[in-house]
DNA sequence: GCCGTTTTCGGCCCGACTGTTTTCAGTCG
């Protein structure tokens, strides 16, 4: 069992407790322990085997006994019993957005609602609306959240899943009969959400390696086997396919596998005008009656057959790359090298799980020539926010880590909240004395349209906010945007300098792909951080960049890839 | 269930918002 999966089960634990109404501490304590691990990069095996566990922030003994179970044994005899309380069904209700464990322990209690479906009717009835607390709204909310679990419910987060996807490609590359090795589908363009994963393996031994990856640990169930070609269902839950092909051909099927499906076939098109095949196995010319191969060893024999240069992966989606391309004009997309530092982040100041010192020297370890501190303000009750005092408090401890730590520059920053007028919860007066302003929403997400854009506008218009924080307020796969008019943000933002963030947290991804381009058209400057709570939420970073990327960014469009001294004359 | 330069017991970040009420429970972060 690896870290995600000990993760999910006491996650799992914590559910039903809370259906079961226990003690909130208790279950906050089975939370606190599963986000250590699933963030924490030490294989939880390692610890194990060290004898290390209850060394672990958040795991004593009790949960170390659970974590030693589960590894030993695969099962855990806490999570057995309590799993009898209520069916699995039940706890997935709480994934409903607006749904919480009071709410479906209701359902299931009185009206032995099991399933979406059940919930669904249930509503429907209006047989609700005779019970204290549950009104026409409610029963509106519930319709609108089941439409939203239906709607994602499919896809998994390319964040929950890159980091597997990129063990099992480790191991498939260290096989000794395998020739070359790539993940390719959705995963290789960096989509926010992906629906199964693609393995693509050149090997002279095509039996020993689908053989080989049937059998890996990550695999739950082999669904198909042939040669060339496997289909097996994962344990963390995606399916996963194999396909194996000669050498000669692994650069058109690293294209073919790439996709999307939309700009394959354009290029295709683009082929047949010249009198080519394009397919999995190469380029084919044809000659008479026959088909020759021209091509196909490499990715950039395609796209060179089609008389166009190679096209990153990200941007393969038929939306004007191949366009691009032929005039030449393809955008110089913004990569992980070019970012100079982290401009979002939290610490043990606010709900961050690192010191201010610790943060800056894994940033450094980076490469990154500086990062801003940004902690959480008042208003956001759970973070423990900064209160005028404490960032007055901050700024001094800011200026003391400075001059020990050299080679990083520590800015100090704010994460200010945006409150539903518009107004921010720290007097302009503390804003002032900080390097970097973000500010952002965290409440009151379902304003109209309109107040929600007028409420953003008039941060904008705080002479001391450099920053607007994940713009749109999208939880990938449970909370829609907020409703607002990007177009006009994105005016004021060009008028008054405003950047706008690339939240690369990656259930966030926000700015997402389309508006970044949409930003870009408006000539707004994005800056792309972490909103990392712990060290290893600085590694996120990787989906903002691929996020950037997907949306046409340069490095020109990045203010985190400007030297420290530029950086500084774009704040205020 | 976890944790300790306020500690080995008794705390455990809590404020904003919504929808329902007319003072508050539930949800969210």
């Amino acid at each position: 069992m690896d870290n995600i999966e000990i993760a999910n089960i006491l996650n799992q634990i914590a559910d039903i407790l809370e259906l079961k109404g226990g003690n909130k501490f208790k279950i906050g304590a089975y939370r606190h322990a599963a986000q250590i691990i699933e963030a924490m990069p030490k294989d939880i095996n390692e610890i194990y085997k060290k004898d290390e566990l209850e060394k672990i922030p958040g795991v004593g003994k009790s949960i170390a006994d659970h974590i030693r179970e589960l590894i030993e044994t695969g099962k855990c005899k806490k999570f057995e019993k309590i799993k009898k309380y209520v069916p699995k069904s039940v706890v997935d209700l709480i994934n409903i957005q607006g749904l919480g464990p009071k709410k479906v322990k209701f359902l299931y209690k009185k009206f032995n609602v099991k399933s979406i479906a059940d919930l669904e009717k249930l509503v429907k009835s209006h047989r609700l609306l005779r019970f204290k607390g549950w009104g026409k709204k409610s029963e509106q909310n519930i319709l609108k959240g089941i439409k939203l679990y239906h709607k994602f419910s499919k896809r998994f987060l390319l964040g929950r899943i890159y980091f597997l996807a990129q063990g099992i490609l480790k191991k498939l590359k260290a096989h000794r009969d395998v020739d070359k090795a790539e993940v390719c589908g959705s995963i290789r363009r960096m989509k926010e959400t992906i629906g199964d994963l693609d393995f693509l393996v050149t090997t002279r031994k095509p039996r020993e390696i689908t053989n080989f990856f049937v059998n890996l640990p990550e695999v739950q169930e082999i669904r198909a086997k042939g040669s060339t070609k496997a289909n097996v269902l994962l344990r963390r839950g995606p399916l996963a396919d194999l396909r194996v092909v000669k050498p000669e051909s692994f650069g058109a099927a690293l294209h073919y596998f790439t996709g999307s499906k939309a700009h394959n076939i354009a290029i295709r098109k683009i082929g047949v005008k010249k009198g080519l095949k394009i397919n999995e196995y190469g380029v084919f010319k044809r000659v008479g009656k026959k088909f020759v191969k021209i091509g196909g060893e490499k990715e950039e024999d395609i796209f060179k057959a089609v008389g166009l240069p190679w096209i990153p992966p990200e941007i393969r989606q038929n939306t004007g790359e191949i366009e691009a391309a032929e005039k030449g004009k393809l955008p110089n997309l913004v990569s992980l090298k070019d970012i100079q530092g982290d401009l979002h982040m939290h610490t043990k100041w606010s709900d961050g799980e690192n010191t201010i010192l610790e943060m800056a020297q894994a940033a450094k370890k980076k490469g990154y020539k500086y990062i801003a501190i940004t902690d959480h303000t008042p208003t956001v009750g759970v973070t423990h926010g900064l209160t005028p005092n404490r960032v007055l408090k901050q700024i001094k401890e800011i200026k003391k880590i400075n001059q020990k730590v050299k080679g990083i520059k520590i800015l100090s920053g704010i994460e200010v909240d945006i409150r539903k007028d518009g107004c921010l919860d720290l007097p302009d007066g503390i804003l002032k004395k900080l390097d970097v302003v973000i500010a952002s929403i965290h409440t009151a997400f379902h304003l109209p349209k309109k107040e929600m854009t007028k409420r953003i506008i008039r941060a904008m218009q705080n002479p001391n906010v450099d920053i607007i924080g994940h713009p749109t307020g999208r939880i990938i796969n449970k909370r829609e945007p907020y409703q607002l008019d990007l177009e006009e943000v994105f005016k004021i933002a060009r008028k008054n300098g405003i950047v706008m963030e690339i939240n690369a947290f990656w259930n966030r991804l926000d700015l997402n792909d389309i508006n970044i381009r949409l930003a870009k058209n408006f000539d707004v400057k994005m800056s792309i951080d972490t909103d990392a709570h712990s060290l290893s939420g600085l590694d996120m970073m990787i989906f903002g960049v691929a996020t950037a990327r997907r949306g046409w960014a340069e490095k020109k469009d990045i203010i985190n890839t400007l030297p420290l001294n530029k950086l500084l004359k774009i704040f205020k």
